[in-house]
DNA sequence: CGCAATTAAATTGTGTACAATTAAATCACA
DNA sequence: TGTGATTTAATTGTACACAATTTAATTGCG
């Protein structure tokens, strides 16, 4: 009955639901983040900018596990949007520094609102998102 | 001790980890896959070829979550390297038609590999694989 | 000091993703 | 039967995502 392509069967993949979920999410958040003008990249980069007020390039990168191939235009992007400011750092010019605006500090008040409307829209009990939770973080210390 | 913005603090998303593991693991699947030279999307793409020898790009778009716009770069380019064959649909000209060639199904006996070596390099328990995959599944009948 | 090795951001190239639009085929109903 | 609505793939435009390379700054070692 079991045959050796079983393994290659869509339906009988881990990784094909974690990326169709990690789709559907960044959809869902799609709405919310329009209101705030934010792409979802964008989102998680102002999180990191928002809780630290200043950060180097290479730490961003390390929280969001994206390299500078992406998050140079992202930050570009940010930057144009008035929400930080780019600058090198004084003491090693290698380094790339991003602050906080008064702008991009303003937006941190509209963006309270995402994370309650994205709870909402949510159907998993408390139980299976903190199981969730916990299994991704396992996941992601031993992907690197 | 908690402030109204600790809802944006990256550490207390559950998206974030689900986003990350997601590329995580499409990138630990890079090196095997580039031993049989597809992309991840690629890849699973010819899972569903490979399970169906026959499908429409509507029914394949409606299994990976993909719309034409991602999938008809993708079908071409499997096209170009003989996996698969495009052609319309004799009875209904507005549906594409996939048809696996002698050359994908050549393709299938040295994908059966891929799986192995991901389990491999996996680390997460069958209990915990288990968990993650039933939650990911309900999560996504209610994403869409 | 001087220069090779290292580090960091930017650039280049390829391949997704998806929203919005377009174009063609089919359907449905008056 | 005709025609407007619907369905489907393709196209266009924007935004990641990452590998590989490039460029500039710093470090470390003889």
């Amino acid at each position: 009955m079991a045959d050796k392509y079983d393994c290659l069967k869509l339906d009988n993949q881990l990784c094909f639901p974690l990326y169709a979920c990690s789709k559907g999410i960044v959809k869902a958040y799609k709405p919310f983040l329009d209101e705030i003008n934010l792409t979802y990249t964008q989102y998680i980069t102002m999180m990191v900018v928002w809780e630290t007020e200043e950060v180097s390039s290479k730490e961003l990168g390390g929280r969001l596990y994206l390299d500078s191939g992406t998050l140079t235009p992202v930050l570009k992007s940010l930057e144009s949007k008035g929400l930080v400011k780019r600058q090198r750092s004084q003491t090693d010019e290698r380094n790339l520094i991003i602050t906080l605006t008064d702008s991009g500090r303003e937006l941190k008040d509209r963006a309270v609102n995402v994370p309650r409307q994205m709870m909402a829209c949510s159907s998993l009990s408390a139980e299976d998102a903190q199981t969730l939770y916990v299994i991704l973080r396992k996941m992601m210390t031993t992907l690197g």
